[in-house]
DNA sequence: TATGAATGAGACTTCATTCAT
DNA sequence: TATGAATGAAGTCTCATTCAT
C-alpha cells in the first residue's frame, strides 16, 4: 500500500515558497512598520526578515508604499465579524456582555500581532490619508458601532442608564486601544515589573465600564 | 514703583529675532514631527516653517537627530508641576478632583500643541529608546503618580471603593491619551460632524471613572 | 535513388522548434535592439516576443552582449556578394547600372529587417567599438566598394565623366542609408500622407546621381 | 577716481557658477547621450563632465528624462532662422544657393555639437516618441521647407528643372545629415586616413546636386 | 530542454550636512 | 548671523543572470 508513485499532490519546494512569500513578506513588513514607522523601515530588512533578498519582495509588491497598503489591506477588516455576530446572539446580563465584548476584543484583536496595524496607522495617518480613512470606516466605525450595540441593548433591557452611546463606545474603546499602543511603543522600553498584566486591566476596565453604566436606582452587586 | 515691571528697552528686532530663532525652530520641528513623524520630516520643510533657511536650522542645532531631542526635552515636563501642587492642597470632595484634574489635564496639556509629544513618542519610541525612556520617567510617570494620588486620597477618605491603583490609574488616563493620539493623527481624516466634543467626553469620562469608583454601599448620587 | 534528397521524415514538430529557437530569438533581438537600444532593451522582452521564457535564451547565448554580437554577426555580410557578381558581369550602360545597384540596394537589403542593423550600429558604435569596426570592414566598405566599382567602370568606358571614386560613393550610399533610418526611426512617428514612396525616392536618386556624373559633353538625354 | 566701492555688477562666484551650471549639464549631457544613448549614459557621467556631484545635477533637472528633454529643447531651433533669411533675399543664381545653402548647412550646424542632436534622436525616437515628433516639427520640417524653397526658387527662374520639390529636398538634406551620424558614430572608429574632408564631400555633393537639377536644354557649365 | 523564482550589483534619486559667500 | 549651492552616503528600484525544479 502507499506506493511511491503516490503523488499526494505536494507541490514541489519551490512552488510551495512562492505560495507563501507574499505572506511571510506582509508579516515581516507589518512588524517593521508597527516597530519602527513606515519612512524609517528599509526595504532591504523587511526582506531580510522575510528570508529573502531585495530584489523579491519587488517581485510581489511593486514598490514600498504598495507594500504598505497591502499590509494595511491585509491586516484590516475580518476582526469584527464573529464580534457582532455573537452580539446579536446573546442572551445573558448586558454586564457580561460588556465583560465578554472586552476580554474578546483583547484576546481576538489586541493581543495579536494584527493589532499592531492600529498603531502604524495613528502614527502614519498624515502620510496616507487614504489610507487612515479606510481604516476608520473598516476597523474603528465597526468597533464603535459593536460597542455602541452592546450599550444600547442594555438601555433598552434596561440594565444600563440611559447615555450618550458614541461618547460611551470611544470611552470603552480607548484603554483597549491604548494597551494596543502602549504594547507596540513603551512597554519594550518598560522594565517588566512595571507592567501590569493585560487581562486584568481588561477585566477591570469593564468593570469600571459596568459600574459607570448602572442604573441609579440598581441594588448594590456583588463586586466580582 | 516697579521698575522692574517697566520693559525699559525692547531689544531691536533683529536682536528679538535671534534669540526667538530656537524657540520658533523647536515649535516647528514639533509641529511636523508630530504630523509626519521623524524619518518623514525633512530638515528643509521644518526651517522653512520657521520662516529660516536650511543652513540656519545647523546654527542652532548640530543634527536632526539633535534638533528631535530637543524638542522632546522642551516639550516635556512643566506639566504636571502645578497638578501636583494642587492636589496636595485641594479640599472638596474626591469626586470632584477626579472631575478637575481630568478637566485640567486636557484644558492644560491635551488640548495644547505640545501634547503632540506624546503621538510622537508613540510612534518613534523603538527608533529613540533612550527619549522614550527620559520620556516615560518625565511624563508618564508624573502623570500616573498624579491620578494615584487623587485615587488614593478618596479611597482613604472612604470616598472610593479600594481598587489597584496603577490599574486605575492606566484607566484614567487612556481615554485622555486616546483624545490626544486622535487629535493628531486620524482627526484631520474624520468629517467634522462626526467627532464629539472633547471636553463633553471628558466630562464623561470623568462621570464614568467616578461612578466605577463609588462604594457599593454609597447613597445613590444625583447625577449630574 | 538519390536518397539523400528525400527529406524521409519531417523532424517532429519539438524538434524543429529547437533548431530554429537561436533564429527566433535573434530575429526577437534584431528587432528590439533597432527600435530601442541596447541597453534599452531588457532580455525578458526579447524573449517574450521571440515565444520562450527568459532562462531559454540564457541557452542559447551566455549572456545579453553575447546576444547583441551574434544579432550583428547574423545579419552581416551575405548582402553584398551577389550583388558584386553581378556588376562584374554586367553588359549594359553604366547609368542603367546606377538605377540597377540601387534598386537592388533598397530590395534586397534596404527595405529587409537586416537593414535596422545600419541603424543600430550607428546607433551602439561607441558602446561597442570592435563591432563597429567589424561592421564597417564587412558591410560598409564593401558597399563602398561596390559603388566605386559601378562609377568606375562608367569613367573608364567614358560614359561618366571623373570624379573622387571614395566620396561620390560616399554620395550614392548616403541617401539610401539615410532612407533606413529614417524608417527605423522617425517613420513610425510621423503621419503617414508625409512619407514619400521609397522606391521612388530611390528611382529620383538614380537619376540625381546619373545627372551629376554624366559628361559634361554627353547629347541631351531623354529625361525618364 | 574708480573707487574701491565702485560694485562693477560682478557676481559672486558661487553665483556665476549657478548661472552657468545649467548650460554646463547640458553640454555635457548632449555629449555623452549622443555617444551612448540615453539608457547607457550615467547621471553621475553626466556630472562629472560637468564638474559637479551627481547631487548637484538634480538641483538643476528633476531627473534623467528631464534632463534629456532639456538637452533636446536646447539644442533644437535656432538653426535655420537666418538660413531662411538669406534664402528670401538672395541675389545670385540658384546654382550658387544650392552650394551656399549646403556650406552653411555644414558650417553652423552640421559640424557643430549640436548637431549630435541629430543622431541621438534617430537613436531615441522609439524611446521619446513625443520628442521624436517635437524634433520633426522645430528642426526636420523647416530644414526641408529651406532646400524646397531653394529648388522651387531655380524652378520659378527656370534654372532648374522641374521635379518634385519634397523628394529632392530629402536628397539634399540625407547626405549632410549622414555626414552627421557618420560623425557622432563610426568617424571615432575609423582610421584617420579613410575619412574624406567634409567640406570637400559637401562641396561635391551641391554640385551633383546642381547638375542633378539642371535643366536638359542648359548650355554645358564650366565646371568648378 | 525549458521554466521562472530568486539574487544582488548597479542605477536613479533624496536629503542631511557642509561651507563659501 | 544667515544663506542656499554643493556634496555624497544611503535608500528605492531594475534587470541581467543563475539555478532548482
Amino acid at each position: 500500500m502507499s506506493p511511491a508513485s503516490v503523488p499526494t499532490d505536494t507541490p514541489p519546494k519551490r512552488e510551495r515558497r512562492k505560495q507563501a512569500r507574499p505572506g511571510e513578506l506582509l508579516e515581516a513588513a507589518l512588524a517593521l512598520f508597527v516597530e519602527k514607522g513606515f519612512a524609517a523601515t528599509r526595504v532591504e530588512e523587511v526582506a531580510a526578515r522575510a528570508g529573502v533578498s531585495k530584489g523579491t519582495l519587488f517581485l510581489y509588491f511593486p514598490s514600498k508604499e504598495e507594500l504598505f497598503k497591502a499590509v494595511v489591506r491585509e491586516n484590516t477588516g475580518r476582526v469584527l465579524a464573529e464580534g457582532l455576530r455573537d452580539v446579536a446572539g446573546y442572551t445573558g446580563s448586558s454586564a457580561d456582555l460588556v465583560r465578554e465584548a472586552m476580554r474578546r476584543w483583547w484576546t481576538q484583536y489586541g493581543g495579536t500581532p494584527a493589532a499592531g496595524l492600529t498603531k502604524l496607522m495613528v502614527s502614519e495617518s498624515a502620510n496616507f490619508p487614504d489610507l487612515a480613512r479606510y481604516f476608520q470606516q473598516e476597523v474603528i466605525q465597526p468597533c464603535h458601532a459593536l460597542m455602541r450595540g452592546v450599550v444600547s441593548r442594555g438601555i433598552e433591557r434596561q440594565e444600563f442608564r440611559p447615555v450618550d452611546l458614541a461618547m460611551v463606545a470611544q470611552l470603552m474603546v480607548a484603554p483597549l486601544v491604548q494597551m494596543v499602543s502602549w504594547r507596540f511603543s513603551m512597554a519594550p522600553c518598560t522594565p517588566d515589573g512595571q507592567m501590569p498584566d493585560p487581562m486584568a486591566l481588561v477585566n477591570l476596565h469593564a468593570e469600571m465600564i459596568v459600574r459607570g453604566l448602572r442604573r441609579d436606582d440598581a441594588p448594590s452587586p456583588a463586586a466580582p
